[in-house]
DNA sequence: ATAAAGTCTATAATCTTGGTAGTCTTTATG
DNA sequence: CATAAAGACTACCAAGATTATAGACTTTAT
């Protein structure tokens, strides 16, 4: 159950990218090498996440001198699952129990297979969590966390 | 998020293992080849399943003529979590929000990394299902839809 | 014109997955 | 006690995924 490291870099840098501009009101703008150095990532490794996450229509980008990438859309209309998806494939632990990519799994009948049940659950307790999260949320949750710190 | 084969078989044969003997009261007896053939698996692959899962003291098996595996406790003190950790190991999705293997991950500081606090959410969502889903509740579930198909 | 930045494709080095194969040990039983 | 049935154990392997690295190309500000 585990996420890749490739999950791991595009959510990170998706979180730095939804966090507010330290001045103004535009969209924070960060180049690759920003996010790479700051989150102490490979910046070509990024650079194809990074344009995975454009190509999947999540982030716009600038060319030429003084350009970088920022959300395509405001950071509470963006979640985690979209980006998990992106970048890892489906949520669901067995494919006969996902919901946006199913595929028929091995047993004879599905509707009665006990591990197919439980994994049900599984992939709706982890689908809830990470669809009902967005980049918004997450920052307002590190704000709380560092303003409260023991709680 | 995705299960392994390993980790799949290895549930699959637990939850035969776990059906009420066909006659007697004693626990269920099977053998490699016979679980092989039901679930339609190689049964070299579910050879070295069953052996991890017996060395982590879930089974128990006979050797020589009439030999086979059972399980090592009654099915309601086994649980998914269990077998699961056996198989494919953390139930969490980054080693830094694992409680039985915990590893610290890069970020600077981890009590107010956002996509830490929230892959700890999932970590507990999904070990709260395993953890809590004995190979006795699934049984269950399995038989109740067996009657009662529509719900 | 130039340099800074993203775009795109190919390739490489591991590691993981999903097995297969073979030998050894134990045990029932004829 | 010979034999065959069964698990125990170890080694190995092919294919694919993962985690990058490299380099050539395109766009754009100045």
């Amino acid at each position: 159950m585990r996420l890749s490291k490739r999950g791991e870099y595009g959510l990170r840098a998706m979180i730095a990218l939804a966090e507010p501009a330290p001045k103004g009101d535009a969209p924070q703008m960060m180049q690759i090498k920003e996010i790479a150095l700051r989150e102490g990532i490979s910046a070509k490794f990024l650079e194809q996440i990074l344009l995975a996450l454009k190509n999947a229509g999540l982030l716009h980008s600038k060319m030429g001198v003084g350009g970088g990438y920022y959300l395509a859309k405001p950071s509470s209309e963006i979640t985690l699952g979209q980006i998990f998806r992106v970048l890892d494939g489906p949520v669901a632990p067995v494919k006969c129990v996902s919901q946006m990519s199913y595929e028929p799994c091995g047993c004879p009948d599905e509707a009665t297979c006990g591990l197919r049940l439980v994994m049900g659950d599984v992939r709706n307790a982890i689908a809830n969590i990470l669809d009902h999260t967005s980049l918004a949320d997450v920052i307002k949750r590190q704000n709380s966390v560092r303003k409260n710190p023991g709680m």
